[in-house]
DNA sequence: ATGATTTTTTAACATAGGTAAAAAAAGATT
DNA sequence: AATCTTTTTTTACCTATGTTAAAAAATCAT
């Protein structure tokens, strides 16, 4: 569990109450490669830690499938949309390969905020990376054809590369797989 | 001074002391149409309140211009990745209209979320609304084709439709001038 | 009002990437 | 090893949108 703890406190670091009342309230769920961590309309109830595997957050749109994020070990990631206003989820989350994760539930997080200003702060920077995160998403989006994306993101995650298969790359460049296929095709 | 304040309130009531502490850092600056509140490569130090007028916030790639968004009165707004990390920014912020914008400055920022937990509330949930609100934008970008994207625009910024050129929201949408003048065409 | 500037529209052409379907390759199951 | 399943590649065709250039329309300034 103390790997929660660690991440958290590159983010932010806690005081030494905080950090023993965080720990107390972490519980951990296994998911099997191919079973869903949350379905769209679900509210997303957890803050979750992956310790171990690779899980993919997506959904549908007019009979194609988008994938907004791949998140892997030592990631913190939750439902944003759903998580933040607890309203039901846009998105999905499956596990792409079996999965550990340690996770805190909505209210301790709220009550944690609440009474400490160091896990306060915390939630401040990691919700603002966020934001910068989906920024970045946003501007490469602009730039870039779907050559440079790919070449992107085979840079920026050459360790998923070889666990993610050529279509869920696809949907997450926002490109079909024929088109992806293509591009690797001419060299 | 005070609408900057209670617009603060709508995201985190702070607590007297707060919104004392908090106004008495507060300053004011106008800008002329056509001036730039900051270019690219400057270091953002201002969180941004904007009482009148409106502003667009963009970059340059590839002899193209991308809007990332416009605000406009009565809207908190600052040049997100470089105030949040005090690093050069990617981006540049001209106002389209007069505008008078009040403000607080990074450090005082800084002060305030170190000694008050109310103040460091607002901080992660305007943030946190960053995300939520990228976040949409990315969605948006990948669901829609030019059209869809245009009529989403119009529908979610009827104030802005008239105040803002053609030209402006076709960078907004991410497409070329001409194709939305195409697509105005065909009604 | 008149001319100057800016914005919007229209036209012609080029191209990136979508769809569908089949072939090939890789991986899993018995 | 042989079969079944999934993933990736290839092909053919089509459409949306980019580019460039120019005309038309609208807006602004004197």
């Amino acid at each position: 569990m103390t790997e929660f703890l660690e991440q958290i406190n590159k983010y932010n670091q806690l005081t030494k109450e905080a950090e023993k009342d965080f720990l107390s309230r972490l519980k951990t769920k296994s998911f099997k490669k191919g079973e869903f961590i949350n379905k769209e309309g679900q509210i997303c109830k957890q803050l979750y830690f992956i310790e171990k595997g690779l899980v993919k957050q997506y959904y549908h749109h007019k009979d194609r499938l988008f994938v907004l994020r791949f998140f892997s070990e030592n990631t913190i990631f939750t439902v944003l949309d759903s998580f933040i206003n607890q309203m039901p989820a846009d998105f999905l989350t499956v596990a792409l390969e079996d999965t550990n994760l340690i996770y805190i539930d909505y209210d301790n997080v709220q009550e944690l905020s609440k009474i400490d200003h160091s896990f306060e702060t915390f939630l401040r920077k990691i919700f603002s990376n966020a934001a910068l995160y989906n920024l970045k998403r946003i501007k490469e989006m602009f730039n870039n054809d779907a050559t440079e994306l790919y070449v992107s993101f085979a840079k920026n995650n050459p360790h998923l590369l070889q666990r993610i298969s050529l279509g869920d790359i696809a949907s997450y460049i926002g490109i079909s797989q024929v088109t992806l296929s293509r591009i690797r095709a001419k060299k």
